[in-house]
RNA sequence: CUGGCCGUGGCGCAGCUUGGUAGCGCACCGCGUUUGGGACGCGGGGGCCGUGGGUUCAAAUCCCACCGGCCAGACCA
């Protein structure tokens, strides 16, 4: 078959956004431990290691404020999470990155079941006149499709396009299944690839071809689905983020210029990244009955009349690899958060001697049994600084170090990704403390991020102080002050409203509330 | 489509000005010594120099065309 992109209606004006800025790099973290361990420095991955006079070893990785976007992409090699695909914006995602989604994925799931939606799917190829039924839908999307002309050797007589969402078949779908209030609400979800052709690509970031997952749902009353696309919001999302990816969200609604294409409503969960831009995390829409008007979603209600649906969307994508990424990476590689790591201990051999490997192959068994995802790197054919430097790339939580001279004491050394400490401890007794020690990191992790996220967030009075703030992080603007004329204008120099909330960090009812508060930053 | 830059082993580059044996770092393979912070020594393997044409005794190098990529003007989970 063959693929040409998309074309038919031209696509509509858009905010342009242009390129980058310098950067600004992340304040020092604090440290220190519990767990009654004892501690002490080293001269690991620290700036002290890097600029001592003697002969500095090139760094691992590009550091983060010499080029943040080469560093991003050393990441992703190094710590062999992706490569590109062989079709420009395409990528491939390898072992390690891909057990990282799947851990995204049954968090999110669990949630997503928790909050009573179900799993299916559509197909992938969606008839051309699908996407044409809900005209905003279309123009939003058609500079993006991929679409399919030709198949089994032959022209089709009418061209199929590959998903870039699923909104248009799942409508047609839920058209057919709906017949009574009864069948209301109607909750699902699915797991699956999307396509949007994409002018400039990123890994993670922005891909042609991206997973995700996408829940669509019809309710029979306005007040129903607004209800159920918020508490995908706050419960699934937003605690997913906070919680597991340990990255701290703004949620807010955008405004009209932002919003999704045939949506009455997009609220968005909005993070900040390590060089000060802000990125789109994940988004809930209401549909009003757009699409159950140009898909005839209709029941009828306990009285007997005919009544059009209300209908919601919602997605998170592999872009959350990226926010995971680049809110928590530091110059030594990456850091992953022990909830979502699929590794999140890690027992090193240094030597194998006195029994230092059955010793290391005994305690990842224990930390199994006290729960802890643990893995064992006993390849004492590779140098240990070697296997160290790997592990703190992968960004795995915790390092136990097992070597025969502190096997001689009866002890161990426990190294923490988060601040670098390294500590000692018994043997015997490690491996009931790791638990702790990873909800330690864990918090840790998410009061660094909000402190750095808060320290970029600033309330400013005017257009101009909001276009300076924006820089280097969020501003806070009243909307009142802003405008659709203020927007405009700061999308000029790439700044746009990420969303807009109310002064508590809540969610809005409407965009016209006299108290909203825009937030925004340069953003992915 | 307009402007600027670039195509040389897997990756990053030098070589081109002034044509004459295709090189370096990393990675890879073998052997040995190593292993408490990215090991070292010795020995190896691997390149249609983006494609096509032209100039020349001779082209990675000079000339022309084309193709591809990156950056700047047009999107979003």
């Amino acid at each position: 078959m063959s693929i040409r992109p998309g074309s038919g209606s031209a696509a509509p004006a858009a905010t342009p956004r242009s390129g980058s800025t310098p950067q600004r790099t992340s304040r020092a973290k604090p440290a220190g431990t519990s767990l009654g361990y004892r501690t002490f420095a080293f001269g690991g991955w620290g700036s002290d290691a890097l600029t001592s006079p003697a002969m500095a070893k090139a760094p691992v990785l590009t550091p983060q404020a010499t080029d943040f976007p080469r560093w991003y992409q050393d990441v992703l090699n190094k710590a062999e999470l992706a490569d590109n695909g062989p079709v420009r914006g395409t990528m491939v995602i390898r072992p390690y990155g891909y057990g990282l989604w799947e851990r995204m994925v049954a968090e999110v799931d669990a949630r997503i079941k928790d909050a009573g939606a179900e799993n299916a799917y559509f197909p992938l190829f969606i008839p051309e006149s699908y996407l044409t039924r809900e005209a905003e839908h279309v123009e939003g999307f058609s500079p993006e499709l991929a679409v399919v002309t030709h198949a089994g050797g032959k022209e089709l007589e009418e061209p199929v396009v590959v998903r870039p969402t699923s909104e248009t078949v799942i409508g047609e779908f839920m058209a057919k299944w709906i017949q009574s209030h009864r069948d209301l609400p109607l909750l699902l979800n699915q797991w699956a690839n999307v396509v949007r052709w994409e002018m400039r690509t990123r890994i993670f970031l922005r891909t042609s071809e991206f997973l995700w997952q996408e829940g669509h749902t019809a309710h029979a009353t306005e007040e129903d689905a607004r209800e159920y696309a918020l508490k995908i919001h706050l419960d699934v999302y937003r605690d997913f983020m906070v919680n597991v990816l340990a990255v701290p969200v703004w949620v807010g609604r955008k405004t009209k210029q932002e919003r999704f294409a045939g949506a009455t409503n997009t609220l968005a969960c909005e993070a900040m990244m390590r060089d000060g831009k802000a990125l789109q995390m994940g988004t809930s829409h209401e549909l009003g009955q757009n699409f159950a008007r140009a898909f005839d979603i209709t029941y009828q209600d306990a009285a007997g009349a005919q009544q059009m649906a209300w209908t919601t969307s919602w997605g998170v994508s592999t872009r959350m690899m990226g926010g995971l990424i680049m809110c928590h990476g530091d110059d030594a590689g990456l850091r992953v958060p022990p909830r979502l790591a699929s590794v999140q201990v890690v027992v090193l051999v240094i030597r194998d001697e006195d029994g230092a490997g059955e010793a290391a192959a005994r305690l990842v068994d224990e930390l199994k049994a006290a729960g802890v995802r643990a893995r064992l790197d006993a390849r004492t054919d590779t140098s240990f600084g070697r296997r160290a430097t790997d592990w703190e790339l992968k960004g795995v939580p915790v390092r136990i170090e097992v070597g025969p001279r502190d096997l001689a004491n009866g002890e161990v050394t426990v190294v923490r990704r988060d601040d670098g400490t390294k500590a000692q401890a018994a043997v015997a007794g490690v491996a009931a403390t790791v638990p702790g020690l990873l909800e330690e990191i864990q918090a840790g992790l998410l009061a660094e991020a909000t402190a750095s996220r808060d320290a970029r967030t600033e309330t400013v009075s005017t257009i101009d102080e909001a276009r300076e703030v924006a820089q280097a992080g969020f501003a806070r603007i009243p909307w009142r002050v802003l405008g659709e004329a203020g927007e405009a204008e700061l999308a000029k120099d790439a700044v746009t409203v990420r969303c807009l909330q109310l002064p508590d960090g809540s969610v809005p009812r409407a965009e016209d509330d006299p108290d909203v508060v825009a937030l925004v930053a340069r953003s992915y």
